[in-house]
DNA sequence: CATTAATCGAGACGGTACGTCCTGTCTTGCA
DNA sequence: TGCAAGACAGGACGTACCGTCTCGATTAATG
């Protein structure tokens, strides 16, 4: 722990990294990710493609260092109403999924980390779960505010509402719009409150006649 | 009033039609689907490459064909508690899911839709839709008997509950299991019933006293 | 030897052979030798390949059949002087091989004949023996008339004239003109006569001072 | 005055470039022109395709290259006798031409040559122009002590004497022997010596009585 | 301030797979 | 039976990228 400078740790051209962040999702605008190649990045960048397999362990990788510099953190809005607050954020979420420079590339490194263990990692670490936590938080605050049962599994509560929109983004058989989001937080949130009623025998739901 | 004579259709082989089914899912099984080649597929159906493009427009297509016959169908059940049914059947999803030679491929046949668009529709129209239309007749039949609320548009119902569950195929942040099944089931149907409240001001879930 | 009426031996449409030979010889001069294939040819006649290959045994043969078609037969002239009609007929023989539609089909065949050896025998036997002979007798017409030497080996003069002429066809390395068939006429006769010196000690040829 | 250090020019792997060349040759030899293939020569030479489409623009190209390894340089003596000295180069070409080695992969290049017109130019500008320039230097010292005419076109002598042997070596219809050889060199070389006569109304090779 | 070692651009290399073209054989109705 | 049509197994084509590997040419901290 002596004469610990940090200097002697990477003389890694700034330039050069920005140049291959840039070219990656230029690339990716303009022929999608699957028709991206190292190579390609390579030359688009003016950079040896010895620079990016130094750097970056796969394409997938490299797509995802550009990737988290479109990707918009979305305010998660507190207004008391968490429905209300659900539904905002939801739709600041599709309005993100439907950008072009955004949602297919989220769709792409999906895709990606179905192969790229490294890739689906790093996706779920570095990108979904920071952003998640905010949305987790609101949740919390609502539990404590007794507008949603306390002994909910929020994880789970979050993934339902994702999920509902990844399918529209990864399948695309529905309009991913703002009447969906509201669509998914109502239903949720709507299902968080009946959830608790572990005896299920009389509610209208569960049993005809 | 003769048979109908049709033979002229299709000098197809069969033989060979089969021999690359088999073999496309023999290496998804032992390779994994990125992992797999046409040329790969081709050889070891003792085929020509040619066979393989002159009836399939990309490796994607041949492994969905593949797929669709290891693709149990679910049953839907009807025991007119439709949310017991609807956890059993999303149990059924949730093994079919998590069996190695089902859930992996799932995955990588939405991975490759991403780039692939005659994957993406053919992965819908062929697999997806033919499948769910028997869980919409089952939860129209809940509608019927008034157990669901009259006006829910059942197809976006299904994509929050197959969401949820896609979710965790692929990016596996949480165990897809039974639990996780009931948990879908019960949200999603909860969500339903409480739905038709559109006004939503003195409801529990909204406003923060 | 009794019966035999010949209606018997073959079915062969004649229309599909002169379909085949047709296209064969159009494809030649639209995209040279090299680039025509059975399949190209049966396509532009209309035809099965399968009707190819029951009549010929390879690219060679069928472009062979298709190439007697347009080869003339230069007349051997007999006019009394050897020479002068050794001159004429070359430049006959050299006004065909700078035909477009024969040079480059002979150049071709006799590449061909390098590795096809039944193309080389076809070539030599229906071709080239049957048009040499008469130039043959020409020759020996003269040496019975003592123009040229009693003993030449007339094959092997033959093969030296046309051999001159292939080079040039064969190598495109010098003109291949009415000039050029003087040149090697005079020269080739030229040295028949001077040939039967066995005794060269004094030839002013043969020994510097 | 440094010794003109010029390393920037070329990456290129010798080692390969010769694995390359032996494997063309061994496999000329071992299957025939005709059968070798560039993927085979890849991988004999334990090389990529692309580094020989790199290089070379053809199979021909690359065969020619190889070639010129086995390519002797037949030595045009000079005895004073400029008849005897033609018949000992031409019986060392018969000899070259027909060496299992070396003769059919000339007429191979010769045959495709008749395609590819890269291959005629590099056959005649690399391979033959050169080695001919020793014998026409050897019959223009001839010339020089008048055993041969002032005014010969001393190319188209050369290419009547290679004609003759190409013919054999080409269409194999007469033993490519020393005998064969000789006659060559006497035919040639006589016509020479008789063609000054421009006046040939009395020359007995012309006219008949 | 010069030295020196990591990093850079460039791109050749051994490979793998691509999707296409053609081969020669086979099969299926039509004439 | 011969034919047009064309599917079939197979093999080579020439191209595109992969990830690794030299090459000098920077370049920045250290010695």
């Amino acid at each position: 722990m002596t004469t610990a400078s940090k200097p002697l740790a990477s003389r890694r051209s700034e330039t050069s990294r920005l140049a291959i962040l840039d070219a990656a999702l230029a690339l990716c605008r303009e022929q999608g990710y699957a028709r991206v190649t190292i190579e390609a990045i390579a030359a688009r960048a003016g950079v040896g493609k010895q620079t990016i397999y130094r750097w970056w362990p796969s394409k997938g990788a490299v797509v995802l260092d550009a990737f988290e510099r479109v990707a918009a953190e979305i305010p998660v809005p507190d207004t008391g109403d968490v429905l209300a607050d659900m539904r905002t954020f939801l739709t600041g979420v599709v309005r993100l999924f439907t950008d072009d420079n955004f949602g297919p590339h989220l769709g792409a490194l999906i895709g990606e980390a179905q192969y790229d263990p490294a890739v689906r990692t790093a996706l779920l670490e570095q990108y979904l779960k920071p952003r998640r936590a905010a949305v987790a938080d609101r949740l919390r605050l609502a539990q404590q505010h007794r507008q949603l049962p306390g002994e909910l599994d929020l994880t789970a509560v979050l993934e339902v509402m994702f999920g509902a929109l990844y399918h529209r983004l990864l399948l695309r058989n529905g309009p991913l719009d703002q009447a969906y989001a509201h669509f998914v937080a109502e239903i949720v949130l709507g299902g968080c409150s009946a959830q608790p009623t572990t005896d299920r025998s009389h509610h209208p739901v569960t049993q005809r006649k």
